[in-house]
DNA sequence: TATGAATGAGAATTCATTCAT
DNA sequence: AATGAATGAATTCTCATTCAT
C-alpha cells in the first residue's frame, strides 16, 4: 500500500508546518497518519528524509504546475502576471507547504544546509529566466533579474502565509489583483521618471 | 555586569540564525558568550526567553530606528522610499534577526505561537498607516493597504536574506534602487491603464 | 524440505560467530539463508532458540565425533593424544562454532545461563572422565581431573581461536604437536621432581 | 569527584561480565552505580567508551602487576612459575574482568573488532617473548612461542573462569599447583621421548 | 508453506534546567 | 554572582515477533 506512505507524507506536512520541523516527534506523525511508529521507518529512513521528500517535491510539483500553465502564454508580462496569480493560488491551497518552505529554506543560512541552497534556486532560476527575456523583449524594465525574482517570490509567498486560514474566493482575488497591480504598475499614482543607465 | 547578559543575547542571535532555535544547545550559547551554563540561567529564566527577547528587541529596534528616520520626512512616497532603503540596510546588516524573524515569526502558525502574532503585526502595523495615509492623500494608489504592506515587507526581507553575506555597498545600493523601481514604478515598461473602482 | 532449517542455522552461525549473537539481526540470518524473515519462524520459534540449537548440537557433534575415534583406542595416554588432535581439529575446521562456544558459554556466569553451565559441563565431563581412569591406572600422574580438563580444554580451544583464517594443514599439524608436547611432556628441558602428597 | 567514574566503572563490570555487553543498558550501570542515566554520559562518551576503557585497563593492569612480579626473577622456567600464579589469581580475583575478556575479545574476529586484536596481544607479546627467551636460554624446549603463549594463557583463564565463585585459599592453591605441574612436567608419569627436528 | 509489511517495546543518547558550592 | 556536575524526561531509531495474504 502506497496510499500509506503518502499519508505519513500529508501527515508530517501538517505537523511540520504548525509546529516546526525540530519540535514535530516521529510519533506525532505516527499517530496523525494512524500507523505505528515503526511503520514510519518502513516508509523513510530518517525523520529528516520526509523533510527532504516534501520539500523537494512540494516546489517541483508547483513548478510544474506552473510551467505547464504559462507555456502556451504569450508575453513576459502576461507569464509573469500568470505566474503571480498561479503561485499565490497554490501557496494559499498548500499553504503548510508554503510555512515549510519559509522555514526550513528560507530560514536557513546557505552553508548550514546545502539542500536548502538547492531547493531554493530551483523554482527561481525559472522565475529569473522569464524576467530576463522579458528585458530583452522590451517588455520589462531594465532591472536586475535576480533581485526581481527574489522579491516577487518574497511578496507573494509571505501574502500568502498572512492570509487567514479559509478566505473566501472573492478575498482571495482581491488580494491577487492587489499584488498584480502592485507589481505590475508600482504603488504610486504618479509614473516616476527614470533615467536609465 | 550587564555586558554580559548582551553577550548572551548576541551568541544567542548568532547560533539561533545558522542552526535554528530548537537545534541551538544553551551550552552552544554559553560557550560563545564566554560564560558557564549555569549563568545563563542567572539572566533568563529559560531559552525560550532568549528567542522572544531576541524577537521583540529586535523588531522594536528596527521599528524605532526607521521611525525616527521616516518622521521628519514629509509626503508618502517618500516616507516609502526610506523605509524600503532602511529596512533593507536593517536586514542586511542584522541577517541573523532576519533570518531567525522569517524562521521563527513567519515559519509558524499563528494559532501555535501567538508570540509570533503580536510580534509580526507589530511592524506591519507601521507600514501599513504609512500606506493608509498615503492613499488618502492620493499619492499612492488605491490599493489594499494590507496587502501592500505585507507584500513590501515579504520583498524586502527575502531579498536581504538572499545576499550574499558581505557584498560591497555599491551592489547593496544597486538591489535598493532595483527594489524601488519596482515597487514605485512597476515592472513593466508601458505603464498599465487601469481603471479603478 | 529440511535443507532450509539447515540453511538457516549455518547462516546464523557464522553470523553470530562474527558479530555476536546479540548484534545480529533476524532480518540478516534471514538474507544470508535466501529466505524471508518470516520464514525464519517457521523453523525456530526465536531467535534464542537458533543459539541454543547450535550450541547443544555442535558440542554434542563434537563429543560423538570424539568418542567415536576413541573408542577403540587402548591407553588413556592414547586416547587424550586423540582428544587434542581431534579439538583441535574441529575447532580449526568450525572456528566459528568454537567462537560461539567462548563467547556465550565461557562468556557467561553460570548463574545467569542455565543453558551454559549445562552445554559447558556435557563434553567436559567426558575429557575428566578419560583423566580420572588414565590417574587410577597409573599411565597419568595424580592431577585434579576437574582442572586437567578444563585447562586441556582452554589450551586447544583459544589456539584454535588465534589460527588465522585458513592456514596450511602443515601448520596445523606444527601447532597440534607443540600441544601434545606440551600438555604431555611439560615445557622444561629438565623434568622436574615432585613430590607428591 | 573522579570517585563516581570509577563507580560506573565498577558497576558497568560487574553487570557487563553476567550478561554480557550488549545486553546490558546504560540504565542498569547508572543504577548499579547510583547515579542519573544522564551522569553516566558525563564521564563516557558511549556505552562502548566504557567497555573500551575496562579492557585495555585490565589487561594493562594485569600485564604491570605482573611484569613487577616477574622483574627481579631470574630464570625463565621460574619467570613462568610467576605468571602463571599471578595470571590465576588476577584472573580468580577479577573473575568479572576475565570474563570480560573472554567475551568481548576472545569471542570476537579479529576483523570485527580491531580493539579486540590489540588488546589481545598486548598480554600475548609479553607471554611471547619469556618463552622465546627460555627457549635461547636451553631451559625451555624448543616448542613454536606463539602456540605455547597462547595455550599457556588459555589454560589459566579458562580455569580461573570455572572456579566456584569463592573458593578457599587452598582450593586455589591446589588448582596452581595442578597448573604448574602440568604446565611445567606434562602430564604424564613417564616422560615422552621425543626426538625434535 | 513462505513472505514481508506492520508494530511497539526498548535502547542509546541529548539537553534544558536545577542546585550545591 | 558564577559555575558546571547531576539528572531524567524526551527523542530517534532498531528489531524481534506477529499476522494477513
Amino acid at each position: 500500500m502506497d496510499a500509506k506512505r503518502e499519508r505519513i507524507k500529508q501527515a508530517a506536512l501538517e505537523i511540520f508546518s504548525s509546529q516546526g520541523y525540530a519540535n514535530t516527534t516521529v510519533q506525532q506523525i505516527a499517530e496523525r497518519a494512524r500507523v505505528g511508529k515503526g511503520t514510519f521507518y518502513t516508509y523513510f529512513a530518517t525523520k529528516e528524509d520526509v523533510l527532504t521528500d516534501l520539500l523537494t517535491e512540494g516546489l517541483n510539483n508547483m513548478g510544474q504546475h506552473i510551467e505547464k500553465k504559462i507555456r502556451t502564454i504569450q508575453g513576459s508580462v502576461a507569464k509573469l502576471r500568470a505566474i503571480v496569480r498561479e503561485q499565490l493560488r497554490y501557496f494559499h491551497e498548500h499553504q503548510s507547504l508554503c510555512r515549510l518552505i519559509t522555514r526550513e529554506v528560507w530560514g536557513h543560512s546557505d552553508q548550514s544546509s546545502p539542500l536548502a541552497q538547492r531547493v531554493r534556486s530551483s523554482y527561481l532560476k525559472m522565475l529569473q529566466e522569464v524576467v530576463e527575456k522579458g528585458i530583452k523583449d522590451g517588455e520589462l524594465r531594465s532591472l536586475d533579474p535576480q533581485t526581481v525574482a527574489t522579491a516577487l517570490y518574497g511578496m507573494v509567498s509571505m501574502v500568502a502565509l498572512s492570509m487567514k486560514d479559509l478566505p473566501s474566493d472573492t478575498a482571495l482575488e482581491r488580494v491577487e489583483m492587489t499584488l498584480q497591480e502592485l507589481l505590475f504598475s508600482g504603488i504610486t499614482t504618479s509614473r516616476m521618471i527614470t533615467v536609465e543607465a
